[in-house]
DNA sequence: ACTAGAAGCGCC
DNA sequence: AAACGGCGCTTCTAGT
């Protein structure tokens, strides 16, 4: 049988090939902008001053904002947040939850909502990234980040600092990304899987349409919603919520719908996709009667909830079994193609910096850009063969924030 | 003084 | 009424 895709290694296997390649990537680093981060600390020092002093204002005194449950005293019993409406407010162990996602419900209700929102951000910001990731910095001017393989999914992690995890969503993440730059003389490459999840699980359930949908290099979440008939908008929150096994609560929650409209659109999810549906049971089924789930290569998770008669739990590991599959062949693929760059392409052409689950990042001369990504996205692209094709989007620049496309 | 758990939130 | 896959870090709080 004649295949283009090289011989698979054992999960085994590919644990003991990545090492070298991390360690090679933890011992590089990455370099920090430091002046301009401690500049951004005043910045955003000065701008929690001035909330802060907006928020004390706003409650008629002094407390303690980022103590949980002294919030909650003050927005709904001081501020009686909630009270007139029906609103229901999420309950934590101790007190009225006042996480971003109960905040938002009163975001128009009262001023003090959206300084606690803002405040939240800046100093999360603040003392997670922009504070202590200076002094992180080694003698040789860059991040060394650790990364370990210890994962229930096989994925990596990082920490130390934690490189996984840097801002990206919002503007003001946005400035922390940026102080992460190459070197003199280099500019940085990214280079991310598209969707990488998704075509996992249309090759593991062989269904045509999404299978179609991939071939024809259509906009997945575009054309899963006119398969479906529902806004793309819809079908995205569906796609994104069939990874982690969500289900019609998960998805009202998504679209801020009632619950009935949310179960109708997984219903017709399933009748649009019959056999992901299948697929998804017989997952279920197997891990139940094997005890585990297992990726591509064989990874196996151990879900004994299954077979349990705690509801909950059951749920859960349902939920698991389906997500453990997809979210480590993920990361299989990206291990393999992270091997496969680290024997292929020498250093002083691409050093790989950092890994964040579907994206790697690299270090490369100035200018280079246009001849070493597609070498970096062929190997990418072919490390293994699935029923779906499987792309990459590469971007370079001076940081890890303002990039343009190749 | 130290630790462990909650709560919250950054990323994929 | 209803807790959703995988991580790590910071802060507060209650415990020793």
């Amino acid at each position: 049988m004649a295949t283009k895709t090289p011989k698979l290694p054992t999960i085994e296997q590919l644990d003991k090939q990545l090492a070298p390649v991390l360690r090679d990537m933890e011992a590089r680093g990455i370099t920090l902008d430091v002046p301009y981060l401690k500049t951004l600390a005043t910045e955003f020092q000065a701008n929690i001053d001035v909330l802060q002093a907006d928020i004390y204002r706003e409650a008629g005194h002094e407390f303690s904002i980022k103590s949980p449950s002294q919030l909650a005293v003050v927005l709904y019993d001081e501020l009686k947040l909630g009270a007139g409406e029906e609103m229901w407010i999420k309950k934590t162990k101790s007190h009225r939850s006042t996480a971003a996602s109960e905040l938002a419900k009163f975001v128009d209700t009262h001023p003090i909502v959206p300084l606690i929102i803002k405040y939240r951000e800046e100093t999360k910001l603040l003392s997670t990234y922009i504070v202590p990731l200076p002094e992180l910095v080694a003698e040789d001017g860059r991040l060394h980040t650790t990364y370990s393989i210890d994962t229930a999914a096989g994925r990596l992690s990082s920490k130390n600092p934690n490189l996984q995890n840097i801002p990206v969503r919002s503007d003001e993440g946005k400035k922390i990304r940026r102080a992460f730059v190459a070197q003199p003389g280099f500019e940085l490459l990214s280079i991310d899987y598209s969707q990488i999840e998704l075509r996992i699980a249309a090759h593991f359930s062989g269904d045509p349409g999404l299978i179609q949908a991939f071939t024809e290099g259509r906009d997945i979440h575009a054309a899963t919603g006119e398969q479906m008939g529902v806004d793309r908008r819809v079908a995205k929150a569906i796609n994104f919520g069939l990874l982690f096994g969500q289900g019609a609560f998960g998805l009202a929650g998504a679209l801020n719908i009632p619950i009935e409209d949310a179960q109708a659109f997984i219903d017709q999810y399933f009748v649009t996709f019959p056999k992901l549906a299948e697929w998804m049971k017989s997952v279920q089924q197997k891990a139940h009667d094997n005890g585990y789930a297992e990726t591509l290569l064989g990874r196996k998770r151990y879900l004994a909830e299954l077979k349990g008669f705690n509801a909950n739990l059951r749920n859960f590991a349902e939920r698991v079994a389906i997500n453990h599959p997809i979210q480590g062949t993920e990361a299989e693929i990206v291990g393999l193609a992270m091997i496969a760059i680290h024997k292929a392409i020498p250093l002083d052409q691409a050093a790989m910096l950092l890994q964040v689950h579907d994206e790697l990042l690299f270090e490369i001369p100035e200018g280079t850009a246009t001849t070493i990504a597609p070498k970096l996205q062929q190997i990418m692209d072919s490390v293994i063969e699935l029923s779906v094709p499987i792309k990459t989007e590469a971007e370079h620049g001076p940081n890890w924030e303002e990039m343009e496309g190749l």
